[in-house]
DNA sequence: TATTATAAATCGAAAATTTCGATCGTTTAC
DNA sequence: GTAAACGATCGAAATTTTCGATTTATAATA
């Protein structure tokens, strides 16, 4: 068993497709297709089912790829701590993140360069669950979302500030100085909403259900910033988080007044894990963040 | 970074010479010098100061210890759950003791083997402090000792049973009734005592000197079933924990009237890692004994 | 049902890596 | 000052990994 043989399978075990994860791996076929037999000899056991041209895992194989994760992780932490000690800011950092909350990232990321300008960051957009999954598997350093405040103990999540979800106006609407605003009364402006594949989307849709109400978009759009920018141009409204806001000046945000509005934002870490020196400067970054907007 | 690495640092680091550690991992020096360095390249971090033609461990290089035994270890660990997966009942157990208690360990290993003919059962004698430094390293599985209980969060402690410190007769002899014994009385007789070299010695010694007594051996022997043999013989007595007396019907043991004789025996693990199903039935063998014996 | 496309296994050769044995250069011990 | 001990280095040998081509089996399609 080697740590290499450690890696092809896994990557195996995660695509099911020996031919998909070699390209993957910039090796052959061949080269997956007996290193994987070799992990299999070595620990005298079949970790695929072979049915016809298609592979899956046997059980054996589910319980080894988490092994096989976790030995990576433990070797790559082995580097990261060293690379911390002899104070090397380079290498890379994975950062997941749900559509609404992007904006904060980006803004984080680029502060985050000032400090660490070798320091490569990937952003990595999903879904709340997708991105739960990536973490899991050491796909993503950590993770940005809406959450319900889960009970998992293998995640870490901590909690960044409350966001309600407002109507969004431009400072000359004659609304806009609104402490409140109910959902009848929405119901007359021309609405721009998100998309369904943001969770916003469904936030508001649940929300809208909860209290018996509907509300029929003119527009949709699946990006925010555009979105933004419509309402900016004084013709349309539309309904966000009101921490969705950052960099757009002329633009309020109107509480809505009804019940569960509230979601917490959260950045997720998996618990028990070695956080490396970058990560944590990225953790304090966005905090900090949080403080100076007066949002906590 | 390779496993195979990671195993030959370990050993290098461990022994602090590279010429015995190739010896052991059965490779030439140079083969060793070559991976180390190429780990060292891969890692971009010395490993090893190498002063004149002596080595010791950089400061990464002890880090990089703990880290390359925890990988190593969480390799076997997976190796090791796929053979219990399998009802796999073959490998090996290694089990430390401390001389006082390797009598309780012995009598184990014989029903263990009845249960697991396959299993190699692996004997490691040392002293407590030896033990829990191997039990650190991974080197053996568990250790039995007396021990005081430890706060180490790293260990699983367990109590087996409380052992007193008892003058060891044979039954002939006139005071093998007595419910118990001082230490002036014990003074007359002709004693053996268990040399130096066994932690039951220095528990004895300790004992004396708090009760600002002494006791003169007429004979001292590193071996205590001699020991124990020559006590057999009616001529002698001895000092010895009341649990060390299996396998010698016509011997008494009378408790020592004076403060803190007690000692607890104990099993301890290293704790939050998969434990093999070898080795649970190993502790439950251990267990059972206990209570068989009503020494709990 | 025959045909085609897909995907994993297999095989032999090439490439790369690991290992070895011999030797070199220091350092330590006597 | 000499000998022994030890790690580094070098080139060659052995082993392992990788690759490309081919085979085999299966699923999809005509």
């Amino acid at each position: 068993m080697e740590l290499r043989q450690l890696k092809y399978f896994v990557r195996a075990a995660e695509l099911l497709n020996f031919t998909q994860a070699a390209d993957d791996l910039y090796i052959t076929q061949s080269t997956l297709s007996h290193q994987i037999k070799e992990l299999e000899t070595s620990l005298n056991v079949l970790l695929f089912d072979r049915i016809g041209r298609r592979v899956k895992l046997t059980e054996s194989g589910e319980i080894m790829l988490e092994y096989a994760r976790r030995t990576i992780r433990q070797a790559e932490e082995a580097k990261q701590v060293l690379m911390d000690l002899n104070n090397l800011k380079t290498g890379k950092i994975i950062i997941g993140s749900t559509y609404g909350l992007v904006n904060l990232l980006l803004q984080s990321a680029t502060e985050f360069n000032e400090e660490f300008p070798d320091i490569q960051i990937q952003i990595v957009l999903g879904s709340t669950s997708d991105l739960m999954q990536k973490i899991r598997s050491y796909e993503i350093d950590c993770m940005l979302s809406f959450m319900p405040s889960s009970e998992d103990n293998q995640l870490d999540v901590m909690r960044l500030f409350s966001a309600n979800l407002s109507l969004i106006l431009h400072t000359s609407h004659p609304w806009s100085k609104l402490k409140k605003i109910t959902f009848q009364k929405i119901a007359e402006l021309p609405l721009v909403l998100p998309s369904q594949s943001y969770s916003i989307r469904n936030f508001l849709d649940e929300t809208l259900l909860k209290n018996n109400m509907q509300l029929k978009a003119k527009i949709e759009i699946n990006d925010i910033h555009s979105l933004l920018d419509l309402v900016n141009s004084k013709k349309w409204c539309t309904i966000l988080m009101d921490t969705s806001l950052f960099h757009f000046p002329e633009l309020v945000a109107v509480p809505i007044e009804s019940k569960n509005i509230t979601r917490e934002a959260t950045i997720t870490f998996p618990s028990g894990i070695y956080r490396k020196a970058s990560l944590v400067f990225f953790q304090n970054l966005i905090m900090k963040k949080m403080v100076m907007h007066n949002l906590v």
